[in-house]
This record gives structure tokens, C-alpha cells and sequence, in this order.
DNA sequence: AGTCGTTATATTTGCTAGGATATAACGCTA
DNA sequence: TAGCGTTATATCCTAGCAAATATAACGACT
């Protein structure tokens, strides 16, 4: 028998992170652009791009700068805010994890 | 900034206990049926049998026992088992929603 | 034997979220 | 001004899931 458990961060009912956005924002931050994370994940763009423009527009700063044109056509970077939802949120993650551990033996 | 979590059990990587599953314990529990459960929840038959079906055919021990035909047509009832894991799973619910609101400071 | 309200199961129908595809707009660089 | 690789957006299409429908089987009781 084995908890497990979704989490996710909400703001005014509209979700804001979730686990696969996060794991987008990572993608970007390697990548550099929103086109190349979601081949990476292998994930369609349409999919990709909508979950950003969400996060963006349910927070007060936003988590991504994006650029259309330019030298290299443009691009994605995550910002500080950003960076610091990431690891907010994986680090809530890693206590979610050990407290649904230690409740596990309730459920032998 | 709300987090917001989904729980459920598994067993061998199969669903066992999740909220919707619970839920519907709990109403026939209180009515007795599945056909009456499903009806006061909302819920379709054919998708209310197959979460209890699948219940029982996870668990080492049957949460529910089902009966048809006979007298009133037959029925469905919790087991004492069943009942067990639905006071555990709402149990469970509880500490974990203490636990996250515990966290959402992190998220001012 | 017939009635009743269940459980049990198959089949068809309908819907919608998501993928696939196409194209426009952007702006730096050469 | 032409080229490039992005972001941005619309349209079509389809697979997969869920609802709807239909029907059988069950078994106690009259």
C-alpha cells in the first residue's frame, strides 16, 4: 500500500504550478525556448506554450520573459521569480513525500 | 497562493482508495445499493461498478459485498474492512490538508 | 411460475481535450 | 530586404473516454 498524492498551487481558483509546468520551467531554463522544451519533453508546442502564457497570467510577476524575433528568432528565459517557484515547489514536494511516508504505515 | 493536493492509495501500482472511491463508499454505506449510490452521487452505473470492482479486486480483503437478486433485488453493503479504510483515507485527508496548509506560507 | 430491484455486461453514441498542421508576426543580422 | 528560428494563433481531425441505452442473470418471496 502506497500514498501517493498530486500537488499543485492555486491563485483565485486558477492554477498556477503544477507539476508538469514545473517541469517545463526546468526544460526552458535549459533550453532557452519554449520550441526546444517541449520537443525535449515531447510535448506539443500549442500544449507548451498555453501553459506558460497561464502561469504568467495568474501571477502578479511573471515566471518567463519570451521573445519573438531577433538574432536567433528569439526566445524563453525563466526569471529569478522564476527559478525561486522551482525550487519552492520541489522543495515542498520532498516534505510531501517524507509526511505521506511516515502516514504509510497506517495503511500497512 | 493555495496548495492544493489529490490523494490516493495504491497497491502493486494499481489505484486502490482515491477521493471519488471514498465518496462512494461513504453513499453506499448510506444507501445501501450501488444503483442507489450511483444515482445519489451523480454517477453513471456502469462507472460506479467498476471503481467497486476494482476496490475489491485491489484489496486483499473485499471492501464491500454484493449481492443480486433475492427479496428487495439484492443490494450492496460495506464491510467492516471498508469502513476501516474510510475512516484511515478521511483520517489521512485531514493531517494532510493541516500539513499543507502548514506550508502555504512558503508561497506567501 | 411470475414479480421485483438489484448486479452484471455489451453495444452504440456523443463529446471534447489534445495532436497535427498551417501560417502569420516578430525583430535582429547580414 | 531577405533569411532565420522563434513566438503566436487558427483550423482541422481524431482517438479515447464517458454517457446512454439495452438486456441478461440473479434469487427470495408470494
Amino acid at each position: 500500500m502506497n500514498i501517493k498524492s498530486r500537488i499543485w498551487i492555486e491563485s483565485d481558483n486558477q492554477i498556477f504550478l503544477g507539476v508538469g509546468r514545473i517541469r517545463l520551467l526546468e526544460q526552458i531554463q535549459q533550453d532557452g525556448s519554449i520550441n526546444k522544451a517541449c520537443k525535449s519533453l515531447n510535448m506539443s508546442y500549442k500544449k507548451a506554450w498555453k501553459l506558460v502564457d497561464e502561469m504568467n497570467a495568474v501571477s502578479k510577476t511573471p515566471v518567463v520573459e519570451k521573445a519573438s524575433g531577433g538574432s536567433g528568432g528569439g526566445g524563453t528565459i525563466v526569471t529569478p521569480f522564476g527559478i525561486e517557484m522551482i525550487q519552492k515547489f520541489r522543495s515542498l514536494e520532498q516534505k510531501a513525500i517524507a509526511f505521506f511516508d511516515d502516514q504509510e504505515s497506517e495503511f500497512k
